[in-house]
DNA sequence: GCTCCACCGGAATAAAAGGGAA
DNA sequence: TTCCCTTTTATTCCGGTGGAGC
């Protein structure tokens, strides 16, 4: 028998898997009725051929930040065609395009204008884009809206320069959105006063929200009586504490669905919750381990071996072991900086500088923020 | 040969708080 | 006790190099 036909019939608790996925637009975005009046009210301009102003949402991760900007940019396509108006939103998500070349080159494309990855200056790609507008390719008074997710990357890495140029081409509004308020602090003054600046705040959910929410996901994705009257209370109860993240609920609620498959049983318990939460743990702490440079592996590595002899983590010490692990391969120190900065952003390291004062100096202080023994598994993989 | 850009490191500057002079 | 100095390292600034796409 085909294996893929043998496993298809395996009994699931699951009706369909896609509604689980954090990447799934729902119909209706439970809570958050307000941030998208919000959003509307601001972007509604466009239908009158003017271009709206633009507006910042800030919000930690899974607070619907990205849900409410493609639910938002749904309904405002659907009425701009309704109404023949010549609107155009425009979603780039600044993990994957993380410089402005990139950023640029990728709208272009996304509207039909080919562009190289290389080998054009950084003006020319900005001539065709600005060229998009002129040239009435999509007709007379194209307003386009931006949508620049998680553009605080973007920033660190590559400073405002493309706000700087998207600010300065006509009918283009952005809207930005960034899990970090203090973003605005890698915009010089003169982007800053360029920008038309709306704020919108995403507060967490709370337990009973996500409550809601993962309600509504479960009838679309499982099948009748497949949860223990528990589990939903208890996914959702585990990702209020992470900081009300969405995402992290309806993560777990997958796994325990596939838990329960991987069992065999017709249920989904409570404790298999619990056992979720240790494997997206591992998972997290696996996958970034792996696709680390093997420089920063070594960072890591060296890392381990203060932990385990329980030695207070310098950066000073660290940069000696680091040394020793690599023998005469190793990148200077200043390197080492970056990547302990990597490390913190990545969530697996916290780190705290302290002064010592006179003689002694400054120094950082870093703590592993996950198991060592997790860690261990993942490195020797 | 041109451009972008990831990676790299040297040098300048900032920061914190204990030491010590007043 | 107050306040400035000193020390050491964190952090920033900036420019160089080489691979890759064109």
């Amino acid at each position: 028998m085909n294996i893929f036909e043998e496993l298809g019939e395996k009994e699931s608790v699951f009706k369909c898997k896609k509604y689980l996925d954090h990447r799934f637009l729902p119909e209706n975005l439970p809570h958050r009725d307000e941030q998208i009046k919000s959003v509307a009210k601001y972007w509604i301009e466009a239908l009158s051929n003017v271009t709206p102003p633009d507006v910042t949402i800030y919000g930690k991760t899974g607070t619907g930040k990205t849900a409410v900007a493609k639910f938002a940019r749904k309904q405002l396509e659907q009425v701009a065609r309704d109404k023949n108006v010549n609107v155009r939103v425009e979603y780039i998500r600044c993990t994957d395009y993380t410089t402005e070349y990139q950023v640029i080159a990728r709208l272009c494309q996304q509207m039909g204008q080919d562009v190289p990855y290389r080998g054009w200056t950084k003006g020319e790609v900005i001539q065709a884009f600005r060229n998009l507008f002129k040239k009435n390719v999509f007709g007379k008074n194209l307003i386009l809206i931006i949508v620049l997710d998680e553009i605080d990357i973007l920033l660190k890495n590559d400073g405002d320069g493309l706000l700087y140029t998207l600010t300065r081409t006509e009918n283009v509004s952005i809207a930005s959105i960034s899990n970090y308020v203090e973003f605005k602090q890698f915009i010089k003054p003169r982007v800053k006063s360029s920008l038309r600046d709306r704020e919108i705040v995403f507060p967490p959910y709370n337990a009973h929200q996500l409550v809601d929410i993962l309600n509504e996901r479960v009838q679309m994705s499982f099948k009748d009586k497949a949860l223990q009257k528990e589990v939903i209370p208890l996914c959702a109860a585990m990702a209020a504490r992470e900081e009300g993240d969405a995402r992290y609920a309806l993560d777990l609620l997958r796994t325990s669905g596939e838990l329960a498959n991987e069992k065999g049983t017709e249920m989904v318990y409570e404790n298999y919750v619990r056992e979720a939460k240790d494997q997206i743990e591992h998972n997290k702490v696996t996958d970034i381990v792996m696709t680390l440079p093997s420089q920063q592996k070594k960072v890591l590595e060296s890392l381990l071996y203060l932990t385990n002899r329980k030695e207070e983590i310098t950066s000073g010490r660290l940069y000696d072991i680091y040394k020793e692990i690599t023998k005469g391969d190793s990148v200077s120190y200043r390197r080492i900086f970056d990547f302990i900065n990597e490390l913190e952003m990545l969530g697996l390291i916290s780190t705290k500088t302290v002064s010592r004062g006179r003689g002694k100096g400054r120094t950082n202080i870093i703590d592993l923020q996950c198991d060592t023994q997790l860690l261990e598994d993942a490195m020797w993989q």
